[in-house]
DNA sequence: CACAAAAATGAAAACATTTGCAAAACTATT
DNA sequence: AATAGTTTTGCAAATGTTTTCATTTTTGTG
C-alpha cells in the first residue's frame, strides 16, 4: 500500500524488482524461450510479489490482438441463443480468446451502435446473428475488415460469412410433416419477423409450402406471439376457443409450441389427439415435455461451434474467406403430433 | 485500399484530413465545448470520410476507463443465469459499458483463469456469481481493487459486496411450505453443491427445516441431478417407480422441477393430487407449465439490474462500498402442490 | 483601432508495452 | 588465452490517445 504508486504494478515495477531490463521481462511472456530460465525464474518471482497482470491494452496498441471477439446477439435471455452463445463462448476460449457480448433486443439500430463500440474496443472478430441488418450496419463491417462471420441464417448469397440453417426450409420442412400426417386445418403461432430475418424466412417457408399443397391459411388462424411461453400460452387460448379451429398449429420456435401446448393442457384438449403442435428449433427441454414436442432440431451448439472455429481460424489467418456454411435441419417427429 | 497504410485510421489521420492538429481531433470527442462548432464539423466530416474508429486500448492506456465490466459465470446456457445475464447487460449498456463474459463450468479453478483473463483486459469492475471462489481467486480479487460485486447469493458476512438472496432461505421457505400443507413423506432432487454455494445453502436450508419439524429424509429419497431437464426426468422416473414413495418431492430449481413434473406426466401420476411438486426460482416459463409450478420467486432480473447498477454507481465512486443487500424472497404457491 | 480578456488551437509529454538492433556475456575451439 | 560464434540482455523507438501548458486567434470595450 506504500508503494510509490497507488496503481496497478507496471512491466517497470517488475524489472526493477527483478533486476533486469523492461525488454526482459516482457520476452519472458512473449519468447521465453530467448530468455534464460534463472532469469525467467527471477521475473516469475517479481509478478508474485507484485501481483502483476499484463495490460492488455499496451499490447493491443503494438500491434497485438486485443484476444476478444464481439458477438452481437438481439437477446441473451432465450433458450436458443444462450445455447448458442455458451457453444460459441466456449469453443473461443479454447482458441484465447474473450467474448465482448453485446445485446440490443432486436433493434437494428441499436445493434449497429453496439457494433460500433465493440469496435472501439478493437475487437480482432466479430459475430453477428442473421442476415437482415441496416446498410449502416452493413456498410461498418465492410469497412473495418475485421473477420466477421453471421451465425444463425444460412444465405449462399450473403454478402457476409455465414453459418447456420436455412430457416425458410426450416418453415418448409415443419409444413411438410403436418401436411404428410394429413392436416389441412392450420394455425400459424409466429413472432413478429420485422428486424427477425429468422422468423421471417420460416414463416415464409411454410406458408409456401402450404400454398403449394392447396393450403390456405386463414387471417384469423394466423397469430403474432413475442418469444415467450405466456404470452404465446395466452394469446393461443384465443385462438383454440373459437368454435372453428385448426387441427394442427405450426409455431415459429420451440418456445411457443410450449405455450400452444399449455394453452391446450389448460383447455383440456388432448394434443396430439384433438390438436396437432409442431415447433421448430429442438431446444433444450422439448424433448422432455408431455407429450414430446414435434419439432424441426436446429443445431444451435454445431453452430455456435463452428462460428468461432471459423472466426478464430480466419484471424489466425487459415481460411481466406468461407463465405457460407449450411448445417442440416433434421425432422424430429416426437409425440405432439399424430395423423389426422 | 491505396491509402499510405493498410491498417485502421488514426487520429492522426483524421487531424490530416480535417487540417487541424491531433489535440484538437481528440477534444472534439471529449470536451465538444472547447471547440469550435465549424471546427467539429470539419472534424466530423473527416472521421466520416475515413470511418474512423477511436481506439479504446490507447485510451485505457491514459488512465481512462476501460468501459468494460467483467462477468464471470459458471454457465451462460441456463435459465436463471441467461435472465440475469440479461438484465445486468442493459443496465451496464445504460452506463455505457460493454460486458466481457466469461463461463467456467463451475470449475473453480478455471474461475481463476477467466478472472486473470478479464483484468488482463483491465476491466473497470467485476462481478462473480456466488460467494463459494477458490482462495486464489478472493486473494486476486482483493489485490485488485476493482470495485466486485458477488451476485446471487447474500451472506451478511461475505468477504465481497454481494447482492443476491439468502439460499438457505429459500431451501427453507419452500420445506415450509410442503410441511403446511402437511407433507411428511419428502423426496429432495438437488443438483451436485460442489462448487456451488447456491445449490449447497438450499439443500442445507431445506433439510434443516425438515429436520425441526422432526421430518427426516431417507437416503434413497435424496436424489442428484444435474442442471437439465432431461437428466432430472431421467433421475426421478427411478425414484417415483417405487414402491413406496414420497407425497411431495422439493426440487433444487425449477428446471430439476419440470423434470419430476414431467416425470409424474410419463408415469400417469397427478400432480398435485398424487404427488406434489416445489421448485426454486420461479423461472420463465414456471407459471405457464401445466400444472403451474409452486416455487420460490428469486427475482434474477432485480439482482442483475441491482448489481449492475452497483458496480456503475461504485466505480462514479457514488457509494464507497455497500457490502451487502439481501433481495426478498416470495413463496409462489400454484398448482403443483396441494395439501395432503 | 488598440488592448485586454476570452476562446480556440497546437506542441509535447505521458501512458505500458513490444521489438529491431546493438552490446554484453557466455561457450567452444584452436 | 585468444577468437569466433552463440546466447542473453538492454536501449530506444514506436504504438494511439489524452492532457497540460503555451500560443494564437477571436471578441468585446473604451
Amino acid at each position: 500500500m506504500t508503494d510509490k504508486k497507488q496503481n496497478k504494478p507496471d512491466i517497470v515495477d517488475v524489472a526493477r524488482i527483478a533486476r533486469v531490463s523492461i525488454s526482459t521481462v516482457s520476452r519472458s511472456y512473449n519468447h521465453p524461450e530467448l530468455v534464460k530460465p534463472a532469469t525467467r525464474k527471477k521475473i516469475e518471482r517479481a509478478v508474485q510479489k507484485l501481483g502483476y497482470i499484463r495490460n492488455r491494452a499496451a499490447q493491443v496498441m503494438h500491434g497485438r490482438r486485443s484476444g476478444t471477439i464481439g458477438l452481437v446477439v438481439p437477446t441473451i435471455d432465450n433458450a436458443i441463443f444462450a445455447e448458442l452463445i455458451q457453444s460459441f463462448s466456449d469453443k473461443l476460449d479454447q482458441h484465447g480468446f474473450t467474448m465482448l457480448i453485446a445485446s440490443h433486443g432486436f433493434d437494428l439500430d441499436r445493434e449497429y451502435k453496439m457494433l460500433r463500440k465493440l469496435l472501439e474496443h478493437r475487437v480482432d472478430g466479430l459475430a453477428v446473428i442473421g442476415l437482415e441488418h441496416s446498410d449502416p450496419t452493413y456498410q461498418l463491417i465492410e469497412q473495418q475488415n475485421i473477420p466477421t462471420v453471421a451465425i444463425w441464417n444460412y444465405n449462399k448469397s450473403s454478402a457476409l460469412s455465414c453459418i447456420g440453417v436455412d430457416n425458410a426450409e426450416a418453415g418448409r420442412l415443419a409444413a411438410r410433416h403436418l401436411i404428410s400426417l394429413g392436416h389441412r386445418k392450420i394455425g400459424l403461432v409466429f413472432p413478429d419477423p420485422s428486424g427477425n430475418d429468422r422468423a421471417y424466412d420460416r414463416l415464409n417457408g411454410a406458408v409456401s409450402e402450404f400454398r403449394t399443397a392447396g393450403i390456405e391459411i386463414p387471417e384469423n388462424w394466423r397469430l403474432e406471439a413475442p418469444y415467450s411461453v405466456r404470452e404465446a400460452k395466452r394469446a393461443s387460448i384465443l385462438l383454440l376457443e373459437q368454435g372453428h379451429r385448426p387441427t394442427a398449429i405450426l409455431c415459429g420456435n420451440d418456445i411457443i409450441a410450449q405455450g400452444v401446448l399449455y394453452a391446450s393442457n389448460h383447455l383440456s384438449l388432448k394434443v396430439p389427439d384433438d390438436l396437432s403442435i409442431m415447433g421448430i428449433g429442438d431446444f433444450k427441454g422439448s424433448a422432455e415435455v408431455e407429450p414430446s414436442l414435434s419439432t424441426i432440431r436446429i443445431p444451435a451448439k454445431r453452430i455456435g461451434l463452428m462460428a468461432a472455429e471459423l472466426i478464430s481460424d480466419t484471424i489466425a489467418g487459415q481460411h481466406a474467406d468461407i463465405t457460407a456454411m449450411k448445417l442440416e435441419l433434421r425432422v424430429m417427429a416426437r409425440h405432439s403430433t399424430s395423423r389426422l
